[in-house]
RNA sequence: GCGAGAUUAGCUCAGCUGGUAGAGCGUCCGCAUGACAUGCGGAAGGUCACAGGUUCAAGCCCUGUAUCUCGCACCA
């Protein structure tokens, strides 16, 4: 030890303990209010004109606690903005929850559930109370574990997806989309769910590849096949394609007698292009009511339309003898009748298929005819494919930009109803008489514009996207707010590769539909979070980290470097405890750095003059570092630029600098001595602010302890970058 | 069916515009050395999936093959 002086700080004598600093540091953060630029700019930390960086927090879901997932996107936007504050940036991160309609309605469900309720036997007025009260309670958690991961958020600008704000916004859209005859009420195919009584839109389908049974029956003077007999009972078309020469001896529009399920009916020749020859026999019946694409062909030939399934998922009067029935059991049971009746031709046992199934429930999408609000896509999507062309915005990567735009360029119309209580209500009247459906913001309509029926508040909600999508808007207080005039266009949106189309490509179609303007100008998308072996995380295979565990037994600024260095970005990368764990041992190595360094200078002036290989060392080494992890970050490679931080500190910093200044600190020349003790000063300060942005805890922590004269700001938070 | 990605040390993965392979963990040997045993010093371990090609030079570029993963779409 240096007799001469013990300036070293008692904190240093033990090893970093994280959990001691922690919630403190954090608490000086939001008390300094230097997480809102206005406080920035009015303390002199920033400029006005200064150039703008903003992010829109991708809004956790208010109704569960964060996963690895989250601590993920928390750690990369942190970095962000905490890197970009440090250059002078007026920079802003916008945080919020999100009411996440289905999702969290579904979440609750299973709470009354195991209550031995259900959401049929309560009104929606009562279902949105209980659920309202609950996502209060789960906010305010998920709020607390986005400040344990050291989010530098503008909690003054906090906002939730259910705040008036964002329901106006929302409203006026839906208003707007109704005027320039963008939004349309009718009876289309949608995807049904009968456990959850809801449509849902194409993406929140999921295929499930299968081998079933597939059923060949005699109709008529055709063979036809399926795999779904319980849905055939009103069959009454038969389709071919107009040039199978197998069939040209029907005509289209011919009718034939046949035996049928439940006796003789009449069917109609159909010649449509939808008929494949190369499948099956090439002749199929229809079940408009029950099929996309059979529903497609009936539109084309203006053919009825039966529903032969209740919203239950059961068999209707229409079946006979099966009425009530629910169609798992059926099935069988309809096919031995088609036997018994001798029009059973043959069964194959090993159909591969792929059933679309309910992406929450797994339960088979049972495809309806429903009254439904739905927008058209293709004028929105294709004002998002000129901004692509003309590089308003781009991606970190090219790969989702053929991704982005493959979809948008196929876009379907969107479904924007949920037939769920918890969401954001749509402002609409209901024809009681004609269904007509008429939106209404300002509840004016007492009778039905078209037929002067009775009419009702639509009972349903805005599909959670829907009200996403706008989220960069309500945010930035679109569109009189101070905020959306600075801050929009933003300039990053980073979120989860997953919701690329449900979230990202309708920010960007919403947005622009609104404003002309793109709501954030790149587009960096994070993989998924996965175990230390590569598997999904998931609660049935109990292989869920979640962050809080790993932050209580490693430290949140491990956690955040175990998430960040060799994670490249839109890759997927697992998290591992024993690579969070080799980030503790740095922050400790990070500790005794700053121990020895405090504890070797005994001279705080900095007019100490550096000798010339200690210059040259500053110019060729700390000063090439921080161009390259400068250029990394730059372009968004916090892998790399956390690794090459991560190196300098330990290997260079620490195992040469220091190790070789044990023996000039201990020259009799004071140059020599003066000058190492300006060195090692200007590499911890200079070490410190790198590390900051990955690591805010530790490096600020250290930057408390650092003799006033020795650095640039009271709080490394807002120190400057160096150069 | 359409599309994308992956294949590098025992394990999990980096390697950015081509120049004699890197990290973490693990393994082996040694060590109290003005901070740190959450440490220090050292070592072993890789024909970079395979086959061709371009180049003075290829893990990196091109062609093909194999295996795996993911996304989208369709299904009578």
């Amino acid at each position: 030890m240096n007799e001469q002086k013990t300036t070293i700080p008692e904190v240093f004598l033990s090893p970093y303990n994280p959990a001691e600093h922690e919630e403190k540091l954090y608490k000086m953060w939001e008390e300094s209010g230097f997480f809102n630029p206005d406080v920035c700019i009015e303390k002199g930390v920033t400029t006005p004109d200064a150039e703008i960086f903003s992010i829109v927090m991708p809004p956790p879901n208010a109704n569960a606690s964060l996963h690895a997932g989250h601590a993920l996107f928390v750690t990369i936007e942190d970095i962000m903005i905490r890197y970009a504050r440090m250059q002078g940036k007026r920079t802003v991160w916008f945080p919020g929850s999100d009411h996440a309609g289905f999702e969290t309605q579904a979440v609750y469900e299973r709470h009354l559930q195991k209550e031995g309720r259900s959401r049929f036997d309560m009104t929606g007025e009562e279902l949105r109370s209980e659920i309202w009260d609950f996502v209060q309670t789960n906010k305010a958690i998920m709020e607390n574990q986005v400040r344990s991961l050291g989010a530098s958020c503008d909690w003054t600008r906090e906002l939730f997806t259910l705040d008036e704000r964002v329901i106006k916004i929302v409203h006026n859209t839906f208003k707007k989309l109704e005027e320039d005859e963008l939004l349309y009420r009718g009876a289309r195919i949608v995807n049904w769910c009968p456990k959850h009584q809801t449509s849902f839109s194409n993406l929140e389908v999921e295929h499930e590849d299968r081998n079933d049974k597939f059923y060949y029956f005699q109709y008529g003077p055709f063979v036809i096949g399926t795999a779904r007999p319980e849905t055939k009972f009103g069959d009454k078309y038969v389709v071919m394609h107009p040039n199978d020469e197998r069939y040209k001896e029907y005509k289209h529009g011919q009718q034939i007698d046949l035996e049928w399920i439940n006796g003789p009916i009449t069917a109609t020749v159909i010649k449509d292009e939808a008929g494949d020859p190369e499948i099956g026999t090439g002749v199929m019946t229809i079940t408009p009511w029950h099929s996309g694409v059979d529903f497609a062909i009936a539109k084309r030939h203006d053919l009825d339309f039966e529903q032969i399934i209740d919203w239950r998922g059961k068999l209707l009067p229409i079946a006979g003898e099966f009425a009530g029935q629910d169609i798992k059991t059926a099935r069988e049971q309809i096919v031995a009748k088609l036997k018994e009746k001798g029009l059973l031709v043959k069964i194959d046992e090993n159909y591969q298929h792929s059933v679309p199934c309910c992406y929450r429930c797994g339960r088979e999408i049972e495809p309806q005819i429903k009254d439904q609000w739905f927008v058209s896509m293709k004028p929105l999507a294709e004002k998002a494919l000129h901004a692509l062309d003309d590089k308003r915005f781009a991606f970190m990567t090219d790969r989702d930009e053929r991704v982005f735009r493959h979809w948008l360029e196929n876009i379907e119309d969107w479904p924007i109803a949920r037939q769920i209580a918890w969401g954001i209500p749509i402002p609409a009247k209901i024809c009681t008489q004609c269904e007509h459906g008429m939106v209404d913001l300002d509840d004016s309509i007492k009778t039905c514009t078209k037929c002067g029926g009775d009419v009702i508040q639509d009972p349903d909600t805005f599909d959670t996207w829907f009200s996403s999508g706008q989220w960069p808007l309500a945010t930035t207080s679109y569109p009189n707010g101070d905020d959306f005039k600075t801050y929009y266009p933003t300039s990053v949106m980073e979120t989860g590769k997953d919701i690329i189309f449900f979230w990202v490509a309708r920010m960007i179609m919403l947005g622009l539909y609104r404003t002309g303007e793109m709501p954030f100008k790149t587009i960096y998308l994070h993989g998924m979070v996965r175990d230390k072996k590569g598997l999904k995380m998931s609660k049935s295979k109990g292989n869920v980290i979640a962050p809080s565990e790993i932050q209580e037994k490693y430290g949140t600024d491990a956690l955040r470097m175990g998430l960040i260095v060799n994670n490249v970005p839109g890759a997927d990368m697992n998290l591992d405890s024993d690579k969070v764990n080799a980030y503790k041992k740095f922050a400790n190595k990070i500790w005794n750095i700053a121990r020895f360094t405090l504890d070797s200078i005994t001279d705080m002036s900095s007019d100490a003059v550096l000798n010339t290989s200690d210059n040259e060392n500053i110019e060729n080494n700390l000063r090439v570092q921080i161009v390259a992890i400068t250029k990394d970050m730059d372009s968004n490679r916090f892998d790399l630029a956390a690794e090459k931080a991560y190196h300098f500190v330990w290997d260079y910093f620490a195992s040469t600098l220091i190790e070789e200044s044990k023996t000039l600190l201990a020259s009799t020349d004071s140059n020599i001595k003066q000058s190492r003790q300006r060195l090692l000063s200007e590499y911890l300060i200079s070490a410190l602010k790198i590390l900051h942005p990955f690591m805010p805890f530790i490096t600020e922590a250290i930057w408390q302890e650092i003799p006033k004269e020795m650095k640039d700001a009271d709080i490394l938070m807002v120190a400057k970058w160096p150069k």
